[in-house]
DNA sequence: GCCAACGTTGGC
DNA sequence: GCCAACGTTGGC
């Protein structure tokens, strides 16, 4: 069981519209960086958990969980050329870019801000809030998830 | 809106 | 294979 932050700007698709899908359950397109690609392909598996992070907007925060219900497969949205992130390159031979589904789980009653993971000692640490980290999917630790539910008092849902 | 950081592109 | 130019991300 691994744990993963998903960044979404909330203005495109924010954690109540996942929440709204049918089953809560949509699937994470557009990924278009290698190194994301790779975790949404090889590494990224069922049952693991997600912390939904809120990005470019007023108050950036990790603002609710969600969990992995589908494996690395196909971005459809690369072989479309009236998509937005339309690759030219992609085939649905060689795909080139993946995605997975997600399920919506909860909101935390107390989303956390930059500032909150800044200063607890043991988020303080985390991937998202390193300089210059544009990384869309990043690995969050055990210690990290069990800590932003701590932090909010709810049980771990997985 | 600004700007730093980063990934990608393309000429050589 | 180098590296400058460019586009994008994302906090502030």
């Amino acid at each position: 069981m691994n744990y993963w932050l998903m960044k979404s700007e909330p203005s495109c698709f924010s954690l109540d519209d996942l929440k709204r899908m049918p089953g809560g359950i949509e699937h994470w397109d557009g990924v278009r960086n290698y190194q994301a690609r790779n975790l949404l392909r090889d590494t990224i598996k069922i049952g693991d958990g997600v912390l939904f992070y809120h990005s470019n907007c007023p108050q950036p925060a990790i603002v609710g969980l969600a969990k992995v219900v589908r494996e690395g497969y196909s971005d459809h949205t690369a072989l479309d050329p009236r998509e937005p992130h339309f690759d030219p390159k992609a085939t649905p031979d060689k795909p080139i870019w993946f995605m997975v589904d997600i399920q919506y789980l909860c909101h935390l009653p107390q989303p956390l801000t930059r500032e909150d993971l800044r200063k607890h000692p043991l988020l303080a640490g985390m991937g998202v809030l390193r300089k210059g980290n544009r990384l869309s999917v990043q690995p969050v630790t055990a210690q990290e998830w069990q800590t932003v539910l701590a932090l909010n008092g709810v049980d771990d849902p997985l």
